[in-house]
DNA sequence: GATTTTTAATTAGCGAGAGTAATGACGTAA
DNA sequence: TTACGTCATTACTCTCGCTAATTAAAAATC
């Protein structure tokens, strides 16, 4: 790793940061937190998954889970079952609500962000969008 | 914007989300929340605020602010001042003890970031490094 | 097969960190 | 001087995370 290189990673580590935190306030579902909404996208990536998984993947505790699968389940936005060959297990899988909640989340930030993006000169934006599949595998790493 | 351009946003707020999420995990002082370490962030880039300012670049309310700004202070890491020209408010600025939890803290996180993108082909990481200054801009946009 | 250990989810209780309502001090305008 | 707006703070409440403990089921061991 050169130095130029450290100093592109410092840059792209910054501008994550950032821009994160400016896509988090452009708010859609007022009654859902963001775990809750995190965890509705874990689901739409992976269909469904049991609470412990979910646990992992979100970095949080399995009781802390099993509320926030409750909560969901309580406003209609996942189900629970049985696991088919595991009877400690339940398995959840999201509702329709769940997955029209998520696509407004997902159309309101993409829309945010390519105003964005318009500020951008022709050649800093035509440099972003060729490193778009590059930083999305990354991010997928 | 074009459909590929489209595409590109929805690939870079994907890749925005999920690497901030990742880099969070990347722990340094287990005693500072991460707004806190948030404030220290903001105050560091603009050498000293108000409450009431703060409040508004963390978007948490001032009663709130007033007591992340206690805490910190009792951790030594911040001080409170007078405002020289209004005695309503406080002046505050963070200690060279803060400077160094924040150079230490970027130093890990960028170590982190430059590790992951060392698993990208030289192709890939060319184009996010092409990106980087593009991606800063539009970050403080 | 019986027993022990491990795994998975859940319940109960606690605390950190956010919000709201209210208050007091200060500054400005009338 | 009074009225109003600004600013920070205090007091109280609620949300959402954690840990400890429990129960049920599955797997491993004897």
């Amino acid at each position: 790793m050169s130095e130029e290189d450290l100093v592109a990673v410092n840059q792209l580590r910054s501008s994550v940061m950032r821009l994160s935190r400016r896509l988090k306030h452009q708010h859609v579902e007022q009654s859902l937190s963001p775990t809750e909404m995190s965890v509705l996208g874990t689901l739409a990536r992976c269909g469904s998954a049991t609470p412990g998984e979910l646990a992992r993947r979100e970095h949080v505790q399995p009781p802390s889970m099993t509320r926030i699968i409750a909560m969901l389940e309580e406003k209609g936005l996942v189900r629970r079952e049985s696991h088919p060959q595991d009877r400690r297990q339940v398995v959840v899988s999201m509702t329709e609500q769940a997955a029209e909640i998520l696509d407004e989340s997902r159309r309101r930030r993409n829309a945010w962000l390519a105003e964005l993006a318009s500020q951008l000169t022709d050649e800093e934006w035509a440099a972003v969008r060729e490193a778009a599949p590059a930083l999305y595998r990354l991010a997928h790493l």
